[in-house]
RNA sequence: GCGGAUGUGGUGGAAUUGGUAGACACGCUAGUCUUAGGAACUAGUGCCUCCGGGCGUGAAGGUUCAAGUCCUUUCAUCCGCACCA
């Protein structure tokens, strides 16, 4: 009898799937499509490691899946090769990214074929390959010309290790999502793609996708979107005016003071008198301090006054003017009404520099206009809902009446209008660094940015030899001459090249658009290939909730404006999985030396299909584990049996065994289970439905093996097993006489009526209490199933007397009442 | 602080509409057999027990014939965002 040999079967089959072309696909609209892709690797020289292995295997398996229902499936990748690691590795050792990027991909992708992966290798691409990059400096272009990139000066954070700007998606806590720094804020002229302009159509769009809620939750908060009113209050013996932004402009009653950011404009200006020298230093101060420092501390409130006075535009009356690290500069406008009654952070402040605290709000209406100030307890911060107090003409009114009547009343005088304000900032795309994408544009003396029309494209990045970042706050592309020095597309004069480069995460914007149409030289793509493959049906992956998932919803929605395709949302369904942790139950990490390389794993001998089994069988996707090295050797146990039952089936005397209405039965019952297992992405599930199904079958299978009905139990096994271990059921599917490649054949199906069994075991309770099991046939009536169960032995013992009910659950249970 | 989850055996985890809690697997225990292997197979494995049964899904209440599942309160852990006005 053969024994199970992965390592020799495994590469057969891989061989075989390559040479057949098997997964190369093309639009067919007489087919239903299924596009699923992972989120493409970053590939980095340490190779896959575990989770790779577990996020790729889910796509596959959903990929292979669905070829079975007889899908036109799309299952590419490709490489997201730009950015610092590559970089500073390349720095590091003195190789250049472009040779270390061809080496790590090599590697990537020999990890893949051999964990069985069924990719289009056709639709491979790569994001530092010009023929790509080429059209994601097509799209900036088009962004351009529409207004949605543009150049500004502004404080940004830069990163002193990696030397460059980053985007507010890549600081973590104030610190570099690359190395880790402290990261620092820094005034420079950057290029920004104005994502802010989609935020209301990325905010409506969050509820119609099939994405886990964590992350839409994630989105929803990120866009962070406040509705509100923008207040004036003038400066008292002066013409400027404090504009300040509010969500309660119900409260304005009880504005006592207003409070600016130390970067504000007007903050030095306001500084006067005797506090202007008090002031002008904690501006300076805080200012100075990094941004980490002043959120840190959210417990003790600073703040000075600036000698000068605002009037609030509701009473008429003097306010004082602080300045106060806790107004962020770059929201809202940089300045708050401060109302001290109603606000936390308000009232922490007023309490400390002893500022008037004026109650407006009367929590319960049964107060009705008066004041509950005067007895309440000072302590007592109100920020919900409630009538107005203390509020002139507005006394009475409801704080959701009140905040609209009160703007119209502003908007009257042209002292405030209403507002709606965003957490979610511009997207900061330029990089001083070498590799990424160049943003093509040239600045010309006449013309200023000029945007490299399309024929120009692409703009390459060339290939220099010292490409390390000096710190100057320009990308070692500045030092390119050759290269910088050109002529403006417009008029031809001289010009110099723009030296940042795009951020990595504009390069990922568009590639899932890319794949449906990876060869196009014309254009980025063809309309009508990608509304036939594109939305994505599943997207797998187990990183990013707002970063990525954000941008490439943008790009979408722009694309969608522009008429470039048909939809526009990218990702219908996000499936999101979690991380495998190393045995120890801490992060996989090259340095802790705990890394499970998926190939180590395959050459041990457990082979692919032993791995894949073992990833999907951990847990269910979306939840953390840890790699068990013993949890493996039980999947390919379970291999190892379900080759051996083939292998006894074929070699067996075939013979009618009296088991067969039983083998029928399970089959079909398993046919239902596991394939609503795989629709629900339940894959841990599946599989154990697939070896309770074998145990079964071992049980049987003491009675001898008939030919047809085992044949056909077996086959279904195999086909059910294939998405997981397709090599395995390639070659069990030869063995059991199958003609094609199993994923060729169709899916089993499953007869309803042949899933239920003749005799059913009913478990029989007395008050709530297991108290016994009866036996019924599967076309037993209720009353005889009642009967049976209170004849039963031991449910009499517990039965004294008539019962008071009697509740059947039809194949369930029998609970009685007394 | 806000938001999102998650709490079930020694471990990972199963449980349609509320309907036999612990499927499946790891581990463990005992046995069988042998070409001593990364074995394989068989049986057992929630806790307690006076062997009648009792108790069990983080905790406490409630609804119900019946609750891991629904309701109320509460505790713990993890993750995301965090002075966003």
């Amino acid at each position: 009898m053969r024994r199970y040999n992965p390592s020799e079967i495994e590469p057969k089959w891989q061989q075989i799937w390559e040479e057949q072309k098997v997964n190369e696909v093309a639009v067919d609209k007489d087919k239903i499509k299924t596009y699923a892709a992972g989120m493409f690797p970053y590939p980095s020289g340490a190779g896959m490691h575990a989770g790779h292995a577990f996020g790729y295997t889910i796509v596959d398996v959903i990929a292979r899946f669905y070829r079975q229902h007889g899908h036109n499936v799309l299952n590419p990748m490709g490489w997201d090769t730009f950015g610092l690691p590559a970089e500073n590795y390349a720095i590091k050792t003195g190789t250049s990214p472009q040779v270390a990027t061809a080496t790590n991909i090599a590697n990537f992708k020999k990890q893949f074929k051999r964990m069985g992966m069924s990719i289009d290798w056709s639709r491979e691409i790569n994001t530092s390959d010009p023929e790509y990059y080429r059209w994601t400096q097509w799209i900036f272009t088009k962004l351009f010309e529409r207004g949605l990139a543009y150049q500004k000066e502004s404080l940004q954070w830069w990163c002193p290790v990696d030397k460059t700007v980053l985007a507010n998606e890549q600081v973590e806590a104030g610190h570099c999502w690359r190395c880790g720094t402290l990261v620092e804020k820094k005034a420079m002229k950057q290029w920004f793609f104005k994502i802010t302009e989609y935020a209301d159509s990325l905010l409506e769009e969050i509820p119609s996708l099939d994405w886990p809620q964590k992350i839409k939750t994630a989105q929803t908060n990120w866009i962070g979107r406040s509705v509100g009113a923008e207040i004036e209050f003038a400066v008292d013996g002066s013409d400027d005016f404090i504009t300040v932004f509010s969500t309660r402009p119900d409260t304005l009653f009880g504005a006592s003071f207003v409070v600016l950011a130390p970067e504000h404009t007007l903050a030095t200006k306001l500084a006067a008198g005797d506090f202007k020298d008090a002031a002008e230093a904690y501006i300076k101060e805080a200012v100075k301090k990094s941004e980490i420092e002043r959120t840190n501390d959210t417990k003790e409130k600073t703040g000075v006054f600036t000698g000068s006075y605002a009037v609030n535009p509701a009473t008429g009356e003097k306010v004082p003017v602080w300045v106060a690290d806790y107004v962020l500069g770059g929201y809202g406008t940089g300045a708050v009404m401060a109302v001290p009654a109603h606000d936390e952070r308000d009232f922490a402040f007023a309490e400390k520099f002893n500022l008037p605290i004026i109650d407006v709000i009367a929590a319960d209406p049964e107060f009705g206009t008066e004041s509950v100030t005067a007895e309440a307890d000072a302590a007592k911060i109100y920020s919900g809902e409630g009538i107005l107090i203390n509020s002139g003409q507005f006394d009475g009114t409801s704080t959701s009446d009140a905040r609209e009547q009160i703007v119209a009343w502003l908007e009257q005088r042209s002292l405030g209008r209403a507002k709606t304000t965003y957490r979610m900032r511009d997207w900061l795309i330029s990089r001083q660094r070498y590799w990424g994408a160049p943003i093509p544009v040239v600045h010309c003396e006449v013309h200023g940015a000029v945007a490299v029309p399309e024929s120009q494209l692409p703009v390459v990045l060339p290939e220099i030899e010292d490409f390390a970042p000096k710190g100057d706050g320009k990308s070692a592309l500045a030092r390119a001459e050759d290269w910088v020095n050109t002529t403006c597309p417009e008029c031809g004069g001289p010009a110099l090249r723009e030296t940042d480069t795009m951020d990595g995460y504009a390069c990922s914007s568009w590639y899932l658009l890319r794949y449906t149409d990876p060869k196009n030289a014309e254009k980025a793509w063809d309309p009508e290939t990608v509304n036939y493959w594109n939305p994505l049906d599943f997207y797998v992956g187990g990183d990013h909730a707002v970063a990525h998932l954000l941008y490439v919803r943008f790009w979408t929605h722009v694309f969608k404006d522009m008429g470039l395709v048909d939809f526009k949302e990218p990702v219908k369904k996000l499936v999101y999985h979690g991380y495998i942790n190393a045995e120890d139950g801490t992060k996989m990490s090259k340095s802790k030396g705990n890394v499970v390389d998926p190939l180590d794993v395959i050459e041990q001998g457990y082979g692919a299909d032993a791995l894949r089994t073992y990833v999907l069988f951990m847990g269910p996707l979306e939840l953390d584990s840890s790699w068990d090295s013993r949890g493996i050797g039980g999947i390919y146990r379970f291999l190892n049996r379900v080759w051996t039952l083939v292998q006894e089936y074929s070699a067996a005397e075939k013979s009618f065994t009296g088991n067969d209405d039983a083998v029928r039965t399970l089959q079909h019952k398993t046919i239902r289970k596991v394939t609503a297992d795989y629709r629900d992405l339940g894959f841990n599930t599946a599989i154990a439905a697939l070896m309770e199904y074998v145990n079964e079958l071992y049980k049987y299978k003491v009675d001898g093996f008939s030919d047809e009905t085992w044949g056909d139990a077996l086959r279904t096994l195999v086909q059910m097993l294939a998405p997981i271990a397709p090599h395995m059921s390639d070659e069990l599917w030869v063995q059991l006489g199958g003609e094609v490649l199993v994923q060729q054949a169709t899916w089993p199906t499953w007869d309803e009526a042949l899933t239920v069994e003749n005799t059913i075991t009913v478990a029989v309770q007395v008050n709530g209490k297991i108290r016994g099991e009866i036996e019924i046939t599967k076309d037993m009536e209720a009353e005889a199933v009642k009967e049976l169960a209170l004849s039963h032995e031991n449910v009499l013992k517990f039965v004294t007397g008539e019962p008071k009910k009697v509740i059947y659950v039809p194949g369930r249970l029998v609970s009685i009442v007394v």
